[in-house]
Parts: structure tokens; sequence; C-alpha cells
RNA sequence: GCCCCCAUAGUCUAGUGGCCCAGGACGUCACCCUUUCAAGGUGAAGAUCGCGGGUUCGAAUCCCGCUGGGGGUACCA
């Protein structure tokens, strides 16, 4: 089977029809990963030859995403290159692809069909009444004489251009991924594709081969929905007269249920929401190469450039992955953890910014008193967007009135095995301790509360879960003693005071 | 329906004839650590290698059939 033999040209070729998601990054991401490897070209190409789903933003959503991820581009629409332009709608305005429609049909290898869609769908009804579940088109129009066709069109018919294939034999193909298996198919199973259409824009399967065989492409990397057509592409390339370039379909990326490939409308894979949830363009690089390739059996954190020096095609494999955001979540909490807190800080502030507790653009002292509070919540960010929950009550106002931004029930401060009395007695005591503590700070913070916990006769954790409610509205919080710290003298009394006020009125009343 | 691809625990995977009564990771559970939650540590459960036939001294690994899943079946890509 072929070998690898640099240099080496590759392409992603998306259709600019909506965002791109993550299935679509993988491929672009192996595609990019053997160029790097092998020291070749990675081409980014624009296919909008479908007006009707052409969407409006979607190449540059595309170029963003990809970028964000970290896949750069030797060629593409925006950078250029020796090949352009790198937009198919471009290249047909052009007329690039006129001359070798001409050829094809100069040849005999493909004719004007002028069956209308309204016919077609007429005919494909009658074969299904005739009990006839594969209708394969071979137009009539395949037979016709030149008189016949030069009367058609003097008529003004439109007509579309089709690939006149074979009615016997077989094509036969390799595939890279498939351990370079040939893929057998019989052209009685298949139909007369459609390479330009009445508009007389081209079709990808047309477009695509010309662009490929033009910009020098060497390897086809792409998803595996290609497969069937692949048949109709080799058929092309010998119309053409030209050597196809090596085949290599990557498994899809399947729903987290396996019901179906992932899709952008019933899955929440759109890369860009990546992005705003919080994810690291760095452990979604790594992730992403994971699915459906494999160093060995047991690396699995790797850095892109550990990966770019690992991959090899022939370790991908040819069966689908399922879609598992949690262990993505997994890495990206992972990548986190390797950040140093000040790193973090920086990363989470436009998320805080976001939910607005801090200020658009942030303070100086607003960042610094973010990366005080940062080091606390590090272990427990898996997504950057969890950071703002996380720290919420440093910013906003903690107590048990209506009014208050993190109003929580009084009763939540009444720990297990105690009352609101008791509860109270604590509260005050740590109130009183607290005040008379003369450095604010971690380690006296705890020593004070855990003598005044032993004093009182209570567990430390009754004490300390009633003060964490207190100061934070809830019974999950970071670490006790760090929150005070993080949240001064004077606020943390204050908090404490309403909690005791709070648990007072509670067992009067 | 027809054509094509795929098939190791719930999931991602290692494995290319003996090193595998199957290794790693996520998830799950337990314990340790511990002021809560995490993180970290230790451990456990979980796979008759989809099923059935072959080939072979020997098969997760090769072959055939079946089943299941996925994809394609457009003047979409």
């Amino acid at each position: 089977m072929a070998t690898i033999t640099p240099p080496v040209r590759v392409r992603f070729a998306p259709s600019p029809t909506g965002y791109l998601h993550i299935g679509g990054v993988r491929t672009a991401l192996f595609n990019w990963l053997f160029a790097r490897h092998y020291g070749g070209q990675f081409i980014l190409r624009v296919e909008d030859t479908d007006e009707k789903r052409f969407v409006v933003g979607a190449a540059d959503d595309m170029m963003w995403s990809l970028r964000w991820i970290g896949i750069d581009w030797d060629e593409g629409p925006d950078v250029g290159g020796p090949y352009g332009p790198y937009v198919q709608s471009d290249r047909h305005e052009r007329g690039i692809y006129n001359e070798y429609v001409a050829d094809l049909l100069r040849k005999g290898l493909a004719y004007k069909s002028f069956t209308t869609p309204e016919e077609l769908e007429q005919m494909r009804a009658e074969a299904e009444s005739r009990g006839i579940k594969a209708f394969r088109f071979r137009g009539p129009e395949r037979d016709w004489t030149p008189e016949q066709i030069a009367e058609a069109e003097a008529q003004g018919k439109p007509y579309t251009i089709r690939l006149k294939v074979p009615l016997e034999g077989m094509t036969r193909f390799h595939d890279l991924i498939r351990g370079g298996e040939q893929i057998i198919i019989n052209h009685a199973d298949l139909y007369d594709i459609v390479l330009v259409k009445s508009s007389g824009m081209p079709l990808y399967h047309l477009a695509h081969l010309i662009d490929d065989r033009m910009m020098r492409i060497t390897h086809v990397i792409r998803g595996e929905e290609w497969v069937p057509s692949t048949p109709y592409h080799i058929l092309l390339y010998k119309a053409f007269g030209w050597e196809p370039p090596i085949f290599a379909h990557v498994p899809n990326i399947l729903r987290q249920d396996g019901r179906g490939k992932l899709s952008k409308r019933k899955d929440d894979v759109a890369t860009n929401r990546f992005w705003e949830r919080g994810y690291l363009p760095e452990a979604m690089f790594n992730y992403l190469s994971l699915q459906g390739w494999s160093y060995d059996d047991h690396t699995e954190l790797m850095t892109r450039d550990e990966i770019v020096e690992r991959f090899t095609i022939e370790r991908v494999q040819p069966s689908p992955a399922r879609w598992n955001p949690d262990k993505l979540k997994d890495m990206n909490g992972i990548y986190v953890r390797k950040f140093t807190s000040d790193e973090l800080a920086d990363r989470i502030a436009p998320f805080l910014v976001q939910a607005g507790l801090i200020s658009d653009p942030p303070a100086d002292e607003e960042l610094a008193y973010l990366r005080r509070l940062t080091p606390m919540i590090h272990e427990r960010v898996e997504e950057l967007s969890e950071a703002p929950e996380l720290l919420e009550f440093f910013f906003r106002e903690v107590g048990v009135a209506e009014d208050v931004a993190l109003r929580y029930e009084p009763v939540m401060l009444i720990q297990k095995k105690m009352d609101a009395a008791r509860t109270a007695a604590g509260l005050r005591a740590a109130y009183e301790g607290l005040s008379a503590l003369d450095a604010w700070q971690v380690e006296p913070l705890e020593a004070t509360l855990r003598a005044l916990a032993a004093e009182q006769g209570l567990k430390p954790g009754q004490l300390f879960g009633a003060i964490r409610v207190a100061i934070t509205g809830r019974t999950v919080a970071p670490p006790l003693f760090d929150t005070l710290n993080g949240l001064g003298r004077e606020r943390s009394l204050k908090r404490i005071e309403i909690a005791i006020a709070a648990l007072e009125q509670t067992s009067a009343g």
C-alpha cells in the first residue's frame, strides 16, 4: 500500500452553511496534523457552490474556530497562495471550471441532460410504484444524437451536465484508514451524477476535484460520508486522464447516544460554543486528536508538538467514535490545573465581566482582587464559565433580607445536631473571637476558629459550616479560612452579624 | 429497499496469531485525606473481545455467514 512520501499537500474544504461543529474541526485537525507531521502544506478552501444553503458569515466563523483551536493554513481565502482563489464561487466566476466541462463533453464522457426535476421526480415515483426501490438515473440523453441535443438546446431548454457513468464493470479504490483495503463498487449501483446545475454552477463533485487537481492536493482526507461518492470521483479522474490522489476517509463522530452523527441542530457542538463555555483550545485540540486516533495504550495528555510528531494516519481508526463530553470536560480541567493561578485569573476575568461581577473593562484593583481569589477555586473549575458562580459571593451582597443579591434561608445555617440557639451562640463566639483577631490571615483565622469550636463543644464542621453559610450564603464553597481571608474582616463580620440576627429572630419567632 | 463502511466494558481506546482468562483513560462505586465541595491518593465493580461457523497445535487478532450500528442513495456538501 502507498507509503507516504513527502512533500504532502492536503486541504480542508468546508461548506459555509453554518457554524463549524467539532466533527468538522476533527477532520480539519487530522488533515492539519498530517500536513505538519510530514512537513507538507495544509490548505483551506471554501466550497460555496450551494447558493441555497449559503450562510453569510459562516466562512468567517469557521476560520475563527479553526484558528482558535490552533489550526492554521498555508494557503486559503484570507491568506492567499499560488493556486488561488480559494473560494469556489470566485473560481466559478472566473470561469475556471468551464474548459474542464467542455473537455468532458467533447470526449463524450459527460452529457447534457434536459430532464427536468419534475420529470425526474415522476420517474422516481414510477419506479417506486413498480417496486424498484433503487432508482438510478441514467439520462435518456446518453444516447441522443448530436442533432437531438442541438435541437433541445435550440429550444432553449435548461439542462444539467451529467457524468456518463459506465453501465457495467466496477470501480475500486484504496483507503489509507481502512488498512489500504480495496473498496469495490459495481457501476450498476451508480447513477449519472450531475456535474453542473442548470444554473451553470458546478456541483461539489466536479468543483472539488478540479480544485484538488489544480491545487496539487496529494491526499484527500475527509469524512467517511464521502466513501459512497468516491467511485464517482475516481471515474472523473479517469475521465480527465488524471491520477487520483490517495484517499483516507476518517470516521464520523457519533452523537452521545450513538444515534447518528453529530449535528449542529441537535447537539451543542458548535465550536464557538466551547469557547463561550470556557473550554481551552489546547484541551479541545488534545481531546479531538484522540477521537479516532491514539498514540499508544496509555498516553493521552500531549502537547500540540507531541501530537504533530506522533500523528500518523495509519493509527487512525476506521470505526466511528461517540461524542463524550465528560471526557472532554475532565481533560479541560486537567489543562486548567496546569495554569498558574495568575494565568487562570486572566482567563476567567472575561467570564466575570460577562456575569457583571466586575466592570468592563476590569479595573486594576478588580483584577488584583481576582488574582487573590483565584487560587481557592483553581481545583474546582473545569469549565471556565463556572468561575463566576464559584466566586460571586465575593462580589455581591449575602444575607437573608428580601432585597439581597445572594439570599439564603436562615435554616441553612443550622448544622447537623444543632439548633438555632446553639448556632447563634457559636456564631456570636466566632464573631467576638474574630473581632479580637489582630492579623486577618489564614493561619490565625484557622487557629482561632478551631479553638473556639472546641470551647463551644462543637465539632469543627458544625461551627465552620454555619460560618460558611453566613459568609457565602451556600453550603458548598471554597475552603473557609481562605474565603474569610479573601472577603476581609469587615465584610466577614458583617455577614456573621446578619446571620446571628436572623437566627435570633427565628428562635424568638 | 439497494449500495458502502464499521464492530474490544456505559463511553474513548491498546491490541495486527502464543507476552491477553485482555492494558490505559472517562464515567460509576468504596475508602483515605478533609471544615463543605473539589483536587489528590488507594482500591473495586464493569468485556463470555456482537453472535455462529471455520482455518490453526494455538484467534480479540485470519476467513465465511449472521446480527447490530453508522453512512450514502439530491440540479446539498
